[in-house]
DNA sequence: TGTACATCAGTGAACGCGCGTTCACTGATGTAC
DNA sequence: TGTACATCAGTGAACGCGCGTTCACTGATGTAC
């Protein structure tokens, strides 16, 4: 079992590992990632600064680490959430949106790492992050599938044209998340998904004024709401 | 004319203020904003660094100009085009959201500064960077109701049911915006709002994989007819 | 119009701080025979 | 089981760099009389 090393060595090498996202985690939190700092890690982590690059050869090694598990720390919780809601699709979509608020009000630097401003120099390796990065939309389209394969959702009132290439790259999608959407609602799933961060995001990135909702979760309940009616959810 | 300095000292303090702005926008550009400093924009401005504190206090303070001269530049070129569009509202929307997209694309650092993760310790003063920071949605909420006096918006298919302290805010914004539109709308705008910076920021920060979509901008032309959705305008 | 004083832009040195990364090293742990 | 060697974690010093901010100062520009 190479998940559970077995040499002392090797327990305390994957112990000191998970120390040192837990403390960058918390740098992040605190500071940001554009200064996060491999010394201070070190600091925190009551060794010498040289002593780090035996188990991260880079800061940006560092902050990719931190950005696969951003992803799988939210895509733990909107699975888990998921699951243990109700069957009905709608309400499991709500479920989603509200698992990714509550995640991200409550991590707004990982949330900001994952969705936010790209970090400048920083180019995040798509062999590592993809696979992590895509679970919440695969989650999304899973439970979009499902309505649609229920037969409970009705085409929107507003034609989707979709352009020859895009018809192309509906049909990557679907045969990437082995589905057969029809391309309407490849569209409004791609719109809904835009509609949810957007939500999400301005409410953690504090883009409505100080005074101007008393009840953030109500605004957000009302753009959940909108999210269903365009992926043709009816009342 | 208090506009155009007279003297020749104030025409030059004038223009040295127009150049650090000039210079940090330069430097967002290339570093992000937690990277700013004050000593290196003394450096390209050809000055030694304490010189800068002539003019601005400190690098907070030069943030916020940053912001402001953000919002303010993203304020015009929306105002621009919009009224540079036919007058049709449905259009006029189209407009402003792929003006939003353009500027955001050609200027990922200031949109980044705007509507992406916060910087880290520094607040926006609300005082100074809240009247150029609603002109989008100044914008947006005037042609959502032209097309709501016109009579050309129908009441979405999903009831929206607005809870009491929502109304009581959605009376506020009305009145704020010296508008009387109907909650429905007013939940709506929100939601097409969110959406539409939702599509631009996933666009700008790279949301979708590398090669997903052939044509961003079509994908971008579905989602705004999402939101034309959202709002009540029908084929 | 001319002079005296006040204002202000910019200088240069300094304070105290932080960073990423490399390198030769010590000493403990692990492994092959 | 015991020994010899290899691996590896962590040290400490160093390189060269950058930052924000303060302060006493010089010399030019502006203004009041």
């Amino acid at each position: 079992m190479p998940t559970t090393p077995t040499t002392p060595r090797a327990r305390a090498r994957a112990q000191t590992m998970a120390d040192i996202v837990r403390i960058g985690r918390d740098h992040l939190a605190t500071d940001g990632a554009a200064a996060l700092s491999l010394r201070a890690v070190a600091r925190d982590l009551g060794v010498v600064s040289s002593a780090v690059y035996r188990y991260v050869s880079s800061r940006d090694e560092l902050l990719t680490l931190l950005v696969v598990d951003g992803y799988n720390a939210l895509g733990d919780a909107v699975d888990a959430a998921v699951a243990a809601a109700p069957a009905d699709p709608a309400e499991r979509i709500r479920v989603l949106g509200r698992t990714v608020r509550a995640w991200g009000l409550a991590e707004p630097a990982r949330y900001g790492l994952l969705f936010g401003t790209p970090v400048p120099g920083y180019d995040a390796p798509a062999d590592q992050t993809t696979g992590p990065g895509i679970r919440v939309i695969a989650a999304l389209l899973v439970l979009i599938k499902n309505a649609y394969e229920a037969g409970v959702l009705s085409e929107p009132s507003r034609t989707v044209r979709a352009s020859a290439p895009l018809t192309t790259d509906f049909a990557a999608i679907n045969e990437g998340f082995g589905m057969a959407l029809p391309d309407w609602l490849v569209a409004r799933g791609l719109a809904a998904w835009a509609g949810l961060f957007g939500a999400v995001s301005f409410d953690i990135f504090d883009m409505y004024g100080k005074d101007t909702f008393t009840d953030r979760a109500a605004v957000f309940e009302l753009q959940l709401d909108a999210q269903l009616e365009l992926l043709g959810f009816r009342d």
